[in-house]
DNA sequence: CATGAATGAGGTTTCATTCAT
DNA sequence: AATGAATGAAACCTCATTCAT
């Protein structure tokens, strides 16, 4: 409500922190998880050498949480244009969405973030919890927003909506997780973009009443 | 003090042992990850002391490896099962491999043991295969096979049958990562067995070109 | 308590270290063997806490060899100052060098060293050959050219000069293996100086072919 | 004196001992040093187990004194035949000894023996005792008893007769210790017959007042 | 402000020794 | 008498953190 305060409160100082300390945090802390991440690898990374990086944070674990809220904060900003800025029908949102979704997957470190996320929400679970408000409940709401209204005008099957939003988010979820996993090497998952086509299709196909229109 | 007190110090138990340590560092370990996880507590919570798992296990990498393997073997062989016996068409599949998988997961490990496999999958890319050959392509393969032929009988819609099969599990995937990351206690996601049988319908009337008795 | 002790918990002398680290080991090595050794004990012993000696040294092993390699440094230059300097001939050279040799060796750490390199021979063969290279050859290349020439001009018996190399500085290395082994409280071995002047008699007396002089 | 108390007290219940032990423990300290040697390869090399050691010997220490003692009591024998039934002139024993000597030392233990009493004698100084009572103060008391006695018939040059007998053994002993240090592969010593023989003339010369007939 | 030498607690691993079987 | 599972006391090594420079 308040204009001057509609920023979450765990957002921080980011004027003053060296962007290359988070960069080179988030680089190493996905590629080896908090506790095998050795600060003298975030050091060397960002140029640095390990004791300067006390000058910014007070200990690996607050390095860590400003990493994550750092990130989650860039992409906030995105997911909260889209879910806010959109009006429109759920059959005309669903494609859009899932396609939008998985050109920015692609090459974004969302993926390793939410790996990260993933692997340390039983070490943070406050971490997982902000980016449950964060980056999750924003999505979800949306979605099952637009479905509830959808219901409402019976051109959406009934059911929960929280398990229509599921239906329609899963598999891209999946599929991040698959690329994740498994690299580009080892196996030959779908990709995102053909994902998220024929996914739309199936999944609006699925919940419309009447999706002749497909 | 006690005349009758000549308990032993231990107990040998060498066919027992390897089970009971298997059990606690799967505990330890999915809630530290690998790298967080002393061998004390792991030792501990076996009811011996540290020097003893080293008569069972080399290194704690060893352990590990063992942990998942071990882990995966179990479920492999309900795995598959299901997989080889079953037979039938994709429409009644559906419905009943996700409310088996459903009711399968919950208090199971199985969340948790995929959790720690993703938490490491980049320090040990060896299990993250193991993980995909033995749990992941089982249940990929049965899915694939089913929709391909029911593509050729003309039962289901064009697509790439991957992922079509991605649209059938993603969203039960993504319901096991929300409960293993968030608790019951954070959020209200749906209950696996809501989330099945409501997704059951929706995706096969998705894929399904002639739905009409579902 | 006191105002003024305001005493630095430590300082840094990264440049006095490697020496002093290298002395202490060097004691506690010779003191104690490769195996027996403790770094806690070298480092108490130079001054510092266990985990600085690895700023400098990699491994225990590391450590080994640096200090074998050090000492024997230093003293590479005395020999070779020794055997590139002299010019005379064998019956010159022979005393002097045996005197001079037991007078180096009273109160410094070439025996204990030798005892050490003796010591760890199979563990570390490098070492060995360092030292053989080093040391050892140096030696008894002086000799034994010297012996060969005397041998083309007559003055020397026949024989390998490798043999009569042996013949002269045996002797003096077994009274060193004595003191090293038995100490001087133990037995009573004859002094390096008494041993050093009436060997070289006997042994020239015995490989020149007119020793009139001697 | 006592005809029931001729035997080193040190000599303790053979009888019992197995042999296999010794052998092993003997093969693996030499092989590794004490502090490093696993009493896990002895047993494997005496082809029993660990914890079969202990009914034989209390400590790793015990064992090891064992090995010492049991190994310089068998060569002791050969020792005190030579030294006791020896009877001649300095002249005719040297060459015969370090003959012997030589052909003895090739293929032998004692050289590794004396190499681990070299390596240990700081931490085992009774061991040091051990063998310099039994093995080298034998050998040093026949030879300066001989050269005295040849002094005082005017046989033999001055000079402290234990100098002279150091003239003649320290050539072996140096070439037993270059055999042991550096193998037969790294350098190129002299054989031990060949110095034997070229050295028992080269101080012979040295010493004798008139060594013509050599 | 930045550096990096130094710390010290804690982790994995080893192995002599004990003791139930 | 023999076994070998289990112990527990170190030992080597790591690394987040501190602090003199």
């Amino acid at each position: 409500m308040n204009v001057t305060d509609n920023k979450p409160k765990w957002s921080r100082r980011k004027d003053l922190r060296p962007a290359e300390i988070i960069d080179a945090a988030l680089h190493v802390f996905t590629e080896y998880g908090f506790a095998a991440t050795k600060l003298d690898d975030i050091a060397k990374r960002a140029g640095i050498v390990k004791g300067t990086l006390y000058r910014y944070y007070d200990t690996k674990e607050d390095l860590f949480r400003a990493v994550v809220q750092h990130t989650i904060e860039v992409h906030l900003q995105t997911i909260q244009q889209v879910s806010t800025n959109f009006q429109g029908s759920l059959a005309e949102l669903v494609p859009v969405l899932l396609k939008y979704a998985a050109t920015r997957i692609s090459g974004s470190n969302v993926p390793a973030l939410a790996r990260l996320v993933i692997s340390e929400s039983h070490t943070f679970p406050d971490l997982a919890r902000i980016w449950y408000e964060n980056v999750v409940s924003h999505v979800l709401t949306l979605l099952t927003d637009l479905i509830g209204k959808a219901q409402a005008r019976g051109e959406v099957r009934m059911g929960d909506p929280k398990v229509h939003a599921f239906s329609i988010v899963g598999p891209l979820v999946l599929s991040a997780l698959f690329h994740e996993m498994f690299g580009n090497s080892i196996i030959h998952a779908p990709s995102f973009t053909a994902l998220a086509e024929q996914h739309a299709q199936t999944v609006l196909t699925g919940i419309l009443l009447d999706p002749v229109r497909l």
